[in-house]
DNA sequence: CATGAATGAGGTTTCATTCAT
DNA sequence: CATGAATGAAACCTCATTCAT
């Protein structure tokens, strides 16, 4: 049921595991999920056998790198909680993820594809992230900050969104700042 | 210049032509661009090679289709943009890309992907579909019925996320609906 | 057993089939065996189905341009065989056939490489060009100017190599005559 | 600049490498260029994965293959030069490098028709050559020999030449013989 | 007869994955 | 455990040949 391994790795094994992790995170990201498992492998200074040692399947590695990204914005969204009022609290993590999941929709497509369900692999991780999102829009919609009616579902689809609005506009700041206006006052009660 | 073929097309090959548009539109929509050409032309029920005689490349196929989109896209725009007033024909277009756009994402990054100007072949309808929507930005604009800061870009930025997050919604209308609502009201002048 | 119609062709046929004849001689030798039948009707202007009604094979469109070669090539030797004396005639001969053959090696080969027999095709032909040179060899041995241990098949062979190498130094007209000078030097009696 | 590998192959990759140039010499020799990459895997007893690992192209193939033949002859025709005065060098060269060539024209032919120069991959064994039969002709010219009007391109055709014409009497070799005879009688002073 | 659209086997090349070293 | 050579299915595309128009 768990991703945690069955004993502790060896130092040198651990260390390929993340460069691994590292560079596979990079490459799918800047390139695409088309990049072979030979260049990740040599990018990573390791030859293939290692990085199937490490994860089974390409899409393993594309799973755990998605892992990764989610644990990680599931600490930075508990930390931003714990810093800011209700209200802003939930306008800051919105930021946070968006700009935290650029690419983000690339990977979840392609595990789609590949006709696995995404929340088998996922779920544990994405989970936190949903109950903290969740929290968070529960604590904003009392403080009288976003439109009551909006579900989880919606403001997840909405995250979703507003990520592929900004990769768009990946060169103009400002052009980026009005999207995120017109979204969050578009969240805020009318 | 034009997209019109150079003679009329004979029936049976015209015939084929079409079907393969068909069926290749409904296969990358469905299972992506990852499908092979051979199966497109099967399911057509052609040969492969009548599949690279209409369209040299499987690029060119990807092209064609989302060609076709674009132009149905521009014709339905500009028929509603004659029946509304100018804030109900800008929100009722922005409904009506965003219906007929899902799975367009795909194809957009496709091509990117495949390191050709999105612009050389698709300019011309996508020009089509640009002048429109700037024609009726402004009308909306001009009607106070847009915030005045938003630009061209932004709006067809918001168009492509509102299609993603929409996408993700797909059996639940009442939601669809929920983030419609958001972004239309934030396009609003706050 | 004849290559020659069955009935008259009709004009329009006759044309096209000398048309064919040319234009495929002419891609055949600049662009080598690999060129399409596709290419070589465009060429000629006609469908690909014309070419294959003359022609049931790219094989026998082969076999027609080289059978048209030789035939020339025995018309010519003929003349020149009447108008010199023994030993004038047979190096007249010599340089004729060479200069007239280029290219003709690719089309031998690509005949044999095809698993056919070049002589079932070209037996008719060929055999007159042997004979000539069969006549033209023994009158200039007869003569004193070329030693007589020399058989037709290494007359034919040494036609063959300098083919290639005068084609080897196409553009350098001195380096071709150094060629052809070594050659038939070391042919007259030593 | 070195033809050498990096770093030395394990036993089995050199074991394989060596077996499909010979099996690719063999093939590309006795049954033209037109051999698919398929076969010649099945039949050098490997997968065409490992063809490719060790040769990305067919093309490099066929380079490999004539670079190996070039670099034979280079090795081969040192070894005749120093046993021998200079007439005789030239002259055992000669024969020597026409039976070592049968072939050869096919692949140069190949690689130019490739529209590669096929200068630039095979610049440094074949220059290795053609130094070496400079300074035979050189030689066997000072040495009265050879007629001194000759030069190293003409006796380049003539090498070719012979080649072509001796394959062709592959079965009979006192023609071969003469043929042998015409030639380098030709290439003495008249 | 001419046309050119359709066919599909076959060619070259890539790449996830396995396994001998 | 790490390595990278080997594998072979599968992808894209070409082209000689057939046959409906």
């Amino acid at each position: 049921m768990s991703g945690a391994p069955q004993r502790p790795l060896r130092a040198d094994a651990a260390r390929n595991r993340a460069r691994l992790l590292d560079i596979a995170t990079q490459e799918f990201t800047t390139r695409g999920v088309g990049v072979s498992t030979e260049e990740i492998a040599r990018a990573a200074g390791v030859g293939v056998g290692t990085l199937f040692r490490h994860f089974p399947t390409k899409e393993a590695l594309l799973q755990a790198v998605m892992v990764r990204r989610l644990e990680t914005l599931a600490a930075r969204t508990t930390r931003l909680a714990a810093e800011s009022g209700p209200a802003g609290a939930f306008f800051d993590c919105f930021r946070l993820v968006v700009d935290q999941s650029a690419g983000k929709n690339e990977f979840t497509r392609a595990l789609a594809a590949a006709g696995m369900d995404a929340h088998s692999a996922l779920r544990e991780p994405s989970a936190v992230i949903r109950d903290k999102l969740a929290e968070l829009l529960a604590g904003a919609q009392r403080a009288g900050a976003v439109r009551p009616d909006l579900g989880l579902p919606e403001l997840i689809a909405l995250l979703t969104g507003t990520t592929a609005a900004t990769e768009q506009l990946g060169t103009d700041p400002a052009a980026r700042e009005r999207v995120f206006e017109v979204v969050l006052d578009g969240l805020r009660p009318r």
